[in-house]
Formats: structure tokens, C-alpha cells, sequence
DNA sequence: GATCCGTGGTA
DNA sequence: TTACCAAGGAT
């Protein structure tokens, strides 16, 4: 949960999720809806059907333990290069450290490394492996690598370190030199573009709301949301919008309730939200992948955050 | 190696 | 408002 991910972020997510699945053998066993549904909104859900998969190979192949080594654990679904480490030196005591963005920023300034990101990344993580080369270090990797994490969360941070503060000052070759705060320095990104989509809210008489499930891979990967065209790089006028609407006899009355402003990490999206109100759905619905589920029951389905904002804005323009 | 993948907080 | 950032991984 925490790749990439704020703490702040994670802890209801995290509790609420071990509740649920108390071991591995319990989220192994659930279905792919319960979980999703339970990582709703904390994003990037390739992790939660990772996840899943991990939960699976280690209930079904390994008797419900966990490898021990960097290597057994790099194996699994979801758990690359930096979680391999982490639990591997955090739950197991290896001696290793993992690097994550907090370390790589602690190794480039201690060795005042001035090499841009991602290219420096492999030198970093060279450097950062020796880090705890020091006797107290290396027989409490746990503590060390949590202490390295936190020295990177709490002293050594992005903008404006408290330099004064740090454990390291006297070697950070990084602060001697006056770059420290500049650090890790990286290669600048490109302009994010915009794209436009369209989504239509259609209810029914006795409350239901007319979902589809998305593709199982891609952007919000095997998550529910409202229906609409694919988004493109174009506005959408009405007239080539509704073109797109779900069909229903008689034709549902759109009303255009809004725009919903979503920002992804490589795009930004621009939604028309259109809302309608029909009797009775056709029985046509299920064949044109769509499913209708109640307003007031949609806490626990996956249903991103996007979406979200897309059913609020509409539910409370149809009030 | 570059791209794709969410969301919320903060300066 | 904008831009950056967060205990990254898969393709």
C-alpha cells in the first residue's frame, strides 16, 4: 500500500483491509470484487490484483509463509526491487537496504551525488547498499532501514532540509559542499496534456444506477464507473456526445449537470457529466455489459475516485 | 530505458 | 493555481 503512497494516506486503508483479511490465506481466498472494493480510492490498482495474486501463490504454493530471501520474494507478483528488500531487512532481518525515494535522496546528498534521475538510479543504489557496511547497522537492518526512511521523511526532506538536525551532518558531503537541498537532482518532465471524456449517469425509477466494468488492465484496471466514449485528446460538443449515450425507450432526457476535473500522473481529464432519469431499464442492459446497482449501496464496490466525483456531481444536480 | 499507472497533501 | 511529491512495479 505505501509504494507510493502516503502514510497518512494508507492507515485507514490499511486497517481496514487486515480487518477484513486477517491472513493470507483469508485475502487469498476472497474474490477480486471484495478486494478491489477494499482498495477503492487509494489508487494505482494493479497493486490490489497484485496483491491478490501474491496472497495466492504464497497460500497455494507455500504454505501460507512468506520466502525469507530478496530473491524468493522478488518472484512474486508485486514486489520489485525496493519491497523485496524492505521485507526482506524489515521482517526477516537481512542485511539489506532498500531504496526507496527517502534513501535515494539521503545517498545523493551524503555523497553529494549530482548525477540526474532516473539515469543515476543504478549508481545510487550502488552507494546507498554500502550504507550500512557499519557493525551497529548491519546487525539491526530493521531498525536502520525504518531509521533511514524516516530520516528522509523527517530531516533529510525535499525542500529545505533541517541540516542542523541530522545525525550525518558532519558527513554529508552534500551540505560541506552547499548542494545538499538541491538533491537528488532530476531530469525535467514532460508537460502534462489534457484529455476529455464523457460519462452518463442514468437512473432508474426505483433507484438503480447503471455501472460497466472497466478493462482488467489499464487506466483503473478491473474498477467500476459510469459509461462513456473512450477520452481523446478533442472536447466533446452535446451532439457527438449523446451519440455515446447508454439507448433506452423512451429515450432518456440528458441533462448536461457539469465538468469533473480529474489529475493523473501523466494526464489531466476534463469530464461532461450528463445525468438522466428513466422508468424502468431495458433487459438489454447486461447484454451491452452494463449492471445496475442501487445509488445508496455503492460504499464497498471498486469504484475509483474519478467515478466517484462523477456520481456525486451528478447525484446532487438531480436533487 | 521510457511509459503507464491514482490520489491527496503541501509550499 | 501550479508543481511537486509520496515506503514503486510491470511492461
Amino acid at each position: 500500500m505505501l509504494q507510493q503512497t502516503t502514510v497518512t494516506a494508507v492507515i485507514p486503508y490499511f486497517e481496514r483491509f487486515t480487518q477484513l483479511f486477517p491472513t493470507v490465506g483469508d485475502l487469498a481466498r476472497a474474490d477480486a470484487d471484495t478486494v478491489m472494493g477494499a482498495w477503492a480510492g487509494l489508487g494505482y490498482y494493479a497493486r490490489a490484483r497484485n496483491l491478490h495474486a501474491c496472497a495466492q501463490v504464497v497460500a497455494r504454493d507455500m504454505g501460507g509463509h512468506f520466502p525469507d530471501t530478496v530473491e524468493g520474494l522478488r518472484a512474486l507478483p508485486g514486489i520489485g526491487p525496493y519491497t523485496a528488500a524492505a521485507i526482506a531487512a524489515i521482517a526477516f532481518g537481512r542485511p539489506v537496504v532498500p531504496v526507496d525515494g527517502n534513501v535515494e535522496r539521503v545517498t545523493t546528498r551524503l555523497f553529494a551525488m549530482t548525477d540526474p534521475l532516473p539515469r543515476a538510479r543504478p549508481a545510487i543504489a550502488r552507494q546507498a547498499a554500502h550504507l550500512n557496511d557499519d557493525p551497529l547497522a548491519h546487525d539491526r537492518p530493521s531498525d536502520f532501514a525504518q531509521a533511514l526512511f524516516d530520516l528522509g521523511a523527517g530531516i533529510c526532506t525535499p525542500r529545505t532540509p533541517a541540516c542542523a538536525l541530522c545525525p550525518w551532518r558532519d558527513a554529508c558531503a552534500g551540505l560541506r559542499k552547499g548542494i545538499a537541498a538541491s538533491l537528488p537532482h532530476k531530469t525535467p518532465k514532460a508537460p502534462r496534456p489534457t484529455r476529455y471524456g464523457v460519462h452518463f449517469h442514468l437512473t432508474d425509477a426505483s433507484g438503480g444506477l447503471l455501472l460497466h466494468r472497466r478493462a482488467e488492465s489499464g487506466l483503473l484496471g478491473g474498477t467500476l464507473g459510469l459509461p462513456g466514449p473512450q477520452w481523446r485528446a478533442e472536447r466533446w460538443s452535446t451532439e457527438e456526445a449523446l451519440r455515446h449515450a447508454p439507448p433506452g425507450r423512451p429515450a432518456p432526457q440528458w441533462r448536461h449537470v457539469g465538468e469533473v476535473r480529474h489529475v493523473f500522473t501523466h494526464f489531466t481529464l476534463i469530464v461532461d457529466v450528463y445525468a438522466a432519469r428513466i422508468a424502468r431499464f431495458p433487459n438489454t442492459i447486461a447484454r451491452d455489459g452494463g449492471l445496475v446497482h442501487p445509488c445508496d449501496g455503492l460504499g464497498q464496490m471498486g469504484i475509483a475516485s474519478l467515478m466517484r466525483k462523477c456520481i456525486t456531481l451528478a447525484a446532487a444536480s438531480t436533487e
